[in-house]
DNA sequence: TAATTTGCTTGCATTTTGCAAGTTATTTTC
DNA sequence: GAAAATAACTTGCAAAATGCAAGCAAATTA
């Protein structure tokens, strides 16, 4: 595996938090998994944000070693693996519907997509089971 | 200024909130603003994860683009600027705590500070006012 | 008036990202 | 059963972002 980014060492939570998903990929990647229910490689890879391949399985692995994400064989197909949020991934629940809200109410592009906003505004609590509920 | 980072084009709300704070430094200056009431620039140098001064200015400069922080100047000291969450940085605060509750819970390293993680637990409420307020 | 402070800028090396083209081990299709 | 397609990567190289160190001008303090 390729080298990953260089972790802080301040022991302050919001520098660790960056340290574990603050970068431009790691999150979407999380998204997928709980909004999109995106399971394996080639779904990540097909997102419309277009991450290289070189960046998504670095970030996979990386992601994987922090364990925030478990990587098992697909039992119906050798040559797949399902990637899978773990507890500790769940858990990140909470901070991708607080990103949501705050761009929900600051994203003024017309191109702004609102139905994850509208889902999360209308049932907040429901959103946050599915969101963790959808990577099993 | 020099340039910025690409922003992307998805309209997915996730993304668009990582275009706009999703890199190694501006939500730690944004954690410097709430948390610990910093307001200039060299306050924010001093803080403990060492940002580079060219780093600090570009994501100063481009945080006020986007409308999160807002300059202006010391009427007492006329080589000195303060610098100020907008509405729209403030908004923030609920995602800055949703990290600190997550790190809270998962940084295991003896060397994780728990001071905020505490105060968060003990009062959310109180502290995402105390977190917006800080920073008039 | 000579430091010192504040808020920057600049140049350059290192690191990370992004793009395109492979590669290998399975399935699928014909 | 051979050929094509698919899934999960790997590799090489260019471009962009980050990090480091040294400066610099205007305002303030000693």
């Amino acid at each position: 595996m390729d080298t990953e980014p260089k972790k802080r060492v301040s022991g302050c939570p919001v520098a660790y938090g960056l340290d574990s998903f603050g970068d431009r990929w790691s999150l979407l990647i999380i998204r997928d998994l709980m909004v999109h229910g995106k399971k394996t490689y080639s779904e990540f890879l097909g997102s419309d944000e277009g991450i290289a391949t070189n960046i998504l399985i670095n970030r996979l692995k990386t992601l994987e070693a922090d364990g925030i994400l478990s990587k098992s064989r697909d039992p119906d197909n050798r040559r797949s693996f399902t990637y899978a949020l773990t507890p500790k991934g769940k858990d990140l629940a909470p901070i991708v519907i607080e990103i949501i809200r705050w761009s929900g109410k600051h994203d003024d592009r017309p191109s702004a997509l609102k139905p994850a906003v509208r889902a999360v505004e209308e049932d907040p609590d429901g959103f946050e089971k599915r969101l963790r509920g959808a990577c099993d």
